[in-house]
DNA sequence: TATGGGTTATAATTTAAATTAATAAGTATC
DNA sequence: GATACTTATTAATTTAAATTATAACCCATA
């Protein structure tokens, strides 16, 4: 079996015609006909039907097994090139936005003492495009925010901490004269929450759900600081975890009666066998500290 | 990057000379030598550190990545040959002895009528090495025993049932006047077990662990009508699937109290994405019947 | 420090394989 | 049945890989 000849198959597949594939590889046609011949002669099979006109009609049901597998072939080879060619080369990490408002800053001197901040290629984005960036080899490191622990056999994974979440109000709030509140006495409150970032989003959503209603949401922000103004000015309560709250800060703070198991909690990943390079054995090693400095702070 | 280079590059990092290597691909030397050099040459980066006088020094890092890969990808070649070998050719099915005592036989006059019993090429070990069988290539479908239900990224399962452990004796015994019993009460009693059987084994010793003793263990044996011969001559007593007593077997049957969430779990699993042929799926839809028979019988 | 026994590396040659170019041969549509 | 689209076949060419023979290297030890 020829890795090339799999390549070919694999955009045969998509294309469906001989002479299509052939152009996007830039050879003659003859060239991707034999490859695939090649292939159906070695495993004894036809892959494909041709029609002479149309080009292919149908992969057989065999031809669908080599697919999958020929898929995972060139996924794993492009996984060894991209590894090598970035191994010694920088850190490519990936951090969600809210661990790295709260917590990274918490080791980031650290990091730069030992000389690693340079070496950081930073992938920002949600916890789910961060998990398909490390599957794809985009990224080879991330902090992971989930709500419940990590249970993936594809990852490496570090725990780091689990974060409550709480409900905070403005000080002139009526919460603010309690210490603990159930979610069910929240349905006619308006509600200041994080957009897009899956966790708070998803925890909001469970509470609901629990006490069957819809949150009132009447604003959507991406920063922790804008929603905790607002939430000061009592615009609206919202949920949050309580790390994320300073001294400084003018909220009244309330925890949740009978709080579900889902937190956030935050966890160190690689994909599984990742090889780690010594910047990144440090590097790591940095990251490690939070597991005793976050209740810290 | 070559299929062969990956090849020779695993058996490379194993023998750790090129000499060697040439010749048990029987090949000359230099076509190996060429062969490692492609592949550091289109990665650009040196592989293995050679001596000249003893073989190989030192596989560097980079190596180590590689070969990680490599070996992910030509075990996928491997698998995908083996399932387009045997695809529609017959069916390779893993059965645990204990299922294919007492549970197989419900569904065995169908799978008969259907005529798949002819296509059948059986693997009958223990769970744990069918699992192993699985994974390899060398089985494409099993019946799986576990004490708990499956969570396995790699498979795909479709539970069955979930059969209950009781502690039978003969009827002589004390614990025949009495229909529950605590295992703290078993301290003193001889145990007749089913060797080897990972799961009867394993909840053994997981009530033992919780009571903290050591079960005093008489006999052993591979064979559940022994086994339940034995505990009807009083030999000792046993923990078993319920499922496994039939009400001709002379046995006093005792539920325990305070069970463990551990059970005997039946699952059908196939590798994840496995293609089914039709003979295959015939077969899965005749062993599924199994869920409504398990506890009627 | 010269030599022998082990290794890997190199260069020229041979062999094998993949690609091309030109063309044939299907299949559907009008 | 001509046209326009495919895939298949063939022989010639090009490219790549394996071999052969030999060189270069390392190290132990005489």
């Amino acid at each position: 079996m020829k890795l090339r000849d799999l390549q070919y198959f694999c955009s045969l597949y998509k294309t469906g015609t001989f002479t299509e594939l052939a152009k996007s590889f830039k050879v003659e046609q003859p060239t991707v006909t034999l490859a695939i011949k090649r292939l159906e002669n070695e495993l004894g099979e036809t892959l494909v039907l041709r029609n002479r006109s149309k080009g292919i009609i149908e992969v057989t049901q065999v031809g669908e097994i080599l697919y999958h597998h020929a898929q995972n072939i060139l996924h794993e080879e492009n996984l060894a090139s991209t590894e090598i060619k970035h191994f010694n080369k920088g850190i490519r990490f990936g951090l969600p936005p809210i661990i790295g408002n709260l917590y990274f800053p918490l080791v980031a001197k650290k990091i730069a003492e030992d000389g690693l901040m340079a070496n950081l290629e930073l992938d920002e984005t949600g916890s789910n495009q961060l998990y398909q960036d490390l599957m794809a080899g985009k990224i080879d490191i991330a902090l992971l925010g989930s709500s419940l622990p990590i249970r993936n056999k594809k990852l490496t994974t570090n725990f780091l901490s689990s974060g409550e979440f709480v409900i905070i109000s403005s000080k002139k709030h009526w919460l603010a004269k309690q210490n603990t509140v159930s979610f069910e006495d929240l349905k006619q409150e308006p509600f200041v929450t994080l957009n897009g970032k899956f966790i708070h989003d998803h925890v909001l959503n469970l509470y609901s759900q629990r006490v069957n209603f819809s949150p009132k949401i009447i604003f959507e922000t991406q920063s922790i600081e804008t929603l905790k103004n607002l939430v000061a000015q009592d615009v609206g309560i919202a949920l949050l975890v309580k790390d994320a709250i300073l001294p400084t800060d003018n909220l009244a703070v309330n925890y949740l009666q009978s709080p579900l198991p889902e937190k956030f909690n935050v966890s160190i990943a690689t994909r599984k066998d990742y090889i780690r390079d010594n910047l990144e054995k440090k590097f790591i090693e940095d990251l490690e500290v939070l597991k005793n400095k976050i209740h810290q702070a």
